[in-house]
DNA sequence: CTTGCAATCGAAATCGTTTTCGATTGTTAA
DNA sequence: TTAACAATCGAAAACGATTTCGATTGCAAG
């Protein structure tokens, strides 16, 4: 039982293709009476035209490109959410493609979403990403792109973003106003923005408050994960014991602190207070519940369809396309951990 | 700057569109000579045929589509990146739709993808699916489908499964042999297939080791959450203080409940024992640590992909298909909290 | 010198939709 | 009555790749 095509309606209604094409799309020179008839049996037959033969004559493929660093990723997940959300609305289907955090995967997965002629391309960095060649590439095929959570500075293209230093700012001064003063650092990698920014908010915060900045409080984590924020805390009892608070780039290295310094039974927030960053789901649930900065993944991917989208309409009627940064605001979630 | 065809590669070096198609495609009736010669050319100018075209004669899309009842979920997460690593191997590109654990909104999202054409489908049927017939309506077209973590017993149709009644006696076996005697259960809904196996599994259990089974200890999560595992925990300490052990449908319930056990500073394991199920990252992050069933979503989605290829490649040749219902190994994982 | 056959290539139809451009009506104004 | 025009429909050419079926060439066998 193969799909219906107009070819099918046709015979059927004793019409032409052509008449039964234009009466679908309300093509002012095909009379009511066969508009009607047409809509009527096409909606009987339920049918819907083949969007592939559609797409040779529209370019017009009514799909989009989805590109982030990892899967299983609460925040990534959610961001996925808010874009199917909207691009189903639109009727706009998505397809996913994952880079795993590498560089080399990543140019690969944009070059496949080009081959397969998306109507555009959302796209986090990944954070091993040292150069945007790939990315540049995709504006020069004329398709619509934006960035959300992780950005470049250099690209020409719009952005979904945070104001991670700010967001960053606000979550250290609160561990101040905490009365903390020994405050560590878990970085995120070198490369990422978003990396960047929250460390500098983080001294930022140091700085206006004149609190000291050690170098040794600050912690690289290389892959973000609980494992290097359990062992940083490891390593923060044993030779930084001054250090009262722990500011992580992420919930993950966060939460992997508080695992160890549950089982060493130092009392959070009295003895070390912990402050994530990204707000998971699981951060409300350990214990002590982690505080945390808010970042609403699902509305950061509804905005950077909706950009996709009105870029998409310029390009259509040939207007020029201006990039938009949109910055997503975020909130202090504070709970038990500070 | 557009896309490559096949026209411009044949202009660029004097052959008919036909050779140049027949060149990359190895047919026997074109000379060695020239069969370098285009594919020299293709290679370096990147070209690759245009997949809607393509459809168009092959009715291949190369895409197959997913749909989850949720997707900011770990487990289902992890099904997904199985299955898309496996999509990619073969070239194959994923569509991914949510059901939102919604009947009404799974019965569309297989409209939409039988609408799209694609190759096949992947489905993990929503919580408050009462009836198949939407399901039964995609082998009806004759394209491959597969189940996967729920599945219907009444579909024809080949399945990628957990012996869930297996994994939850074992699991319910592991807290019984650790003395407990007074054992809970947090079941799932009543309409899926492993929310039920697991209720019997844990049935099972009881009977085999002649411990009390009463209803009173066996409380719905009908939406699986934590907030639901939080609120029964205060109801059986409550109400059912003889309650030592608690066996619940998933690891959200479980680490609701033992967020309520630390806050009401009741020893894990000693005065009560939680096994969670499906071994979600946090479990093992939380404080006790949560004991649960490993259920290797990843390998379900990549065996998922594999029983939807097999399943092609037999429907291309015209041969008989016969399905399958693949189980996959699960495993006890314990931890602090049993 | 034909005939036959392999080797190599292309013309053209096809997939299903969209859209341009005519063609055919019926109607109205001159 | 005729020219002009609106209203309504369809033929046909795209879109780009695939594939069937001929066409052409060269060469060997008869």
């Amino acid at each position: 039982m193969r799909n219906l095509t107009l070819k099918d309606i046709a015979t059927a209604l004793g019409l032409s293709i052509t008449t039964v094409s234009k009466a679908l799309k309300d093509y002012p020179d095909v009379s009511a009476k066969t508009k009607e008839k047409v809509k009527a049996y096409a909606q009987e037959v339920n049918f819907t035209p083949n969007a592939y033969a559609a797409y040779l004559r529209t370019q017009e493929s009514k799909i989009i490109g989805v590109i982030i660093p990892r899967l299983n990723h609460y925040f990534f997940s959610s961001v996925l959410k808010g874009i199917m959300k909207a691009a189903e609305e639109e009727g706009y289907m998505v397809i996913i493609l994952s880079s795993e955090e590498s560089y080399e995967l990543e140019k690969k997965q944009v070059d496949r979403l080009l081959k397969q002629n998306v109507d555009g391309i959302l796209l986090s960095i990944a954070d091993s990403t040292h150069d945007t060649e790939h990315i540049d590439n995709i504006s020069k095929q004329n398709i619509p792109l934006v960035l959300f959570d992780k950005y470049s500075k250099l690209s020409e293209c719009s952005s979904v973003i945070i104001n991670d230093q700010n967001a960053a700012f606000t979550a250290v001064e609160h561990l101040i106003k905490r009365g903390k003063k020994n405050i560590a650092h878990l970085r995120g990698p070198l490369l990422p923005q978003n990396s960047i920014d929250r460390f500098l908010g983080y001294r930022k915060a140091l700085e206006k408050h004149q609190l000291p900045y050690k170098k040794e409080w600050v912690f690289t984590c290389q892959d973000i994960t609980s494992d290097e924020g359990y062992a940083y805390a490891k390593e923060i009892l044993d030779k930084q014991p001054e250090i009262d608070a722990i500011f992580a780039v992420a919930d993950m290295p966060a939460i992997g602190a508080i695992k160890y310094f549950n089982e060493q039974k130092i009392a959070m927030p009295e003895q070390i207070a912990v402050m994530g960053f990204s707000n998971w789901k699981i951060s409300g649930l350990i214990t002590p519940a982690l505080s945390t900065v808010n970042q609403p993944g699902e509305t950061m991917g509804k905005k950077a369809f909706e950009l996709f989208f009105e870029e998409l309409q310029l390009l259509k009627k040939g207007k020029e396309i201006k990039h938009q940064i949109v910055e997503i605001e975020t909130s202090l979630v504070v709970r038990d951990s500070t």
